[in-house]
DNA sequence: ACAGTCATTTACTAGCGAGTATATGGATTA
DNA sequence: TAATCCATATACTCGCTAGTAAATGACTGT
């Protein structure tokens, strides 16, 4: 089959798969130092470097620097918006599916891409892909609005002022990707399911069942 | 008096305070620049110019761009230590505590300088301000999740894992200095009321006193 | 065999911005 | 009145890094 002869001669869907995957290995490159590092303290040499290839290769694969961190925050913020909308077309009531929306989002912000959406600045991309970012990002926060809002409606939120209540619960989440290390004895569903618990539950004790 | 005569033949002490008051208009106009644009979008050119004055005076307040940036975060941080210690010496069960904590907490980054602190990713600054910015944090971390683990203890606030607990509740607050805008129409205390609301009542309504 | 395309290299440009050397003039002290 | 200090300015250096020009060699399709 293909698949053998591939490496010695590649179809063309194969070399064009490969630039695909050459593109995808040099965001994972990119990111990890930009979370590590910060957008600014990473360069293109650098993300060469971690890849054994020269900048110029980089630059056959990008047009500037600006693009490489932008695929990066779409890739997070695509995954965000995916779960969101997910979480519309299924059923449950409001609370039910915005539990379920920000068990995903957490674990979103445990891993590279997410990680970076919120550890970019609007202002570190420039013109358009600033532009793009901020409308993706109010795409997101407004889903999640909605979902607040339809729980509101059927009860099973408390009441309060949709807006800031989602950013309440979004900025927790957001945060994770601040303080959240894959190395540590914490698995991303462990830390997901604590913050929705706190979320959810609030500070306040609740009283059981059958409490007075 | 002296304060007529002043501005014409200053005293030490007059120009003591006039010298930390400069230093202080550097800070200021370097922090809204920071916030606006971000660390590395702002040039030093750009606040001499802000207080119309040229780059090397800045430097005769300052050593580096380094130690601005610090000094700003520094100012953030210390605020909330205050508001952190305050409350630990003062009564109150842990939950009353907490959301006096949370409340103060939140209203300081809707501030310039307590902005900076949750704009500023640690490795922008470098070497030892770098280490004492994490310090300085850590030590908040540790008196808020006291407090969270003395109201645990109480039994005022619901059971957890104190470090998770407190790192959900202060992601919530930290991130309000990303969204929050002085321009709009909510006032620092609406939004730090409403934050502590949520994250003390939680998403899950709560039933009346007397209901079933 | 040939013209073209693709992936990658070496070697460069160009601009920005942190930080500095040095000058100036006004006030302070001796 | 000389020596000094303070605040500020002008005019510079230097390093870094985004981005580019041009070459090379492998492979492709004709």
């Amino acid at each position: 089959m293909a698949s053998s002869a591939k490496a010695l001669w590649p179809s063309v869907e194969d070399r064009e798969r490969e630039r695909r995957e050459k593109r995808e290995a040099v965001l994972h490159a990119a990111v990890r130092s930009f979370n590590e590092k910060g957008f600014h303290a990473t360069s293109l040499d650098d993300v060469a470097n971690a890849l054994n290839v020269t900048k110029p290769t980089i630059y056959h694969y990008f047009a500037n620097k600006d693009e490489i961190l932008f695929e990066c925050v779409r890739r997070g913020l695509d995954s965000i918006r995916h779960a969101a909308e997910a979480v519309e077309s299924e059923g449950g009531g409001g609370l039910e599916r915005l539990r379920r929306l920000m068990r995903d989002y957490a674990i979103i912000m445990t891993r590279d891409f997410g990680m970076c959406v919120t550890r970019t600045a609007d202002h570190e991309l420039s013109g358009d892909s600033r532009a793009k970012f901020r409308a993706l990002k109010r795409e997101i926060d407004q889903t999640v609005r909605r979902v607040v809002e339809q729980g509101m409606a059927d009860g099973s939120i408390a009441g309060g002022d949709p807006r800031l209540v989602t950013f309440t619960l979004t900025g927790a989440l957001n945060w994770i990707a601040h303080w959240y290390d894959p190395r540590g004895a914490l698995g991303a569903e462990d830390v997901a399911d604590a913050a929705v618990a706190t979320l959810v539950g609030g500070l306040a004790p609740r009283r059981l069942q059958g409490e007075r």
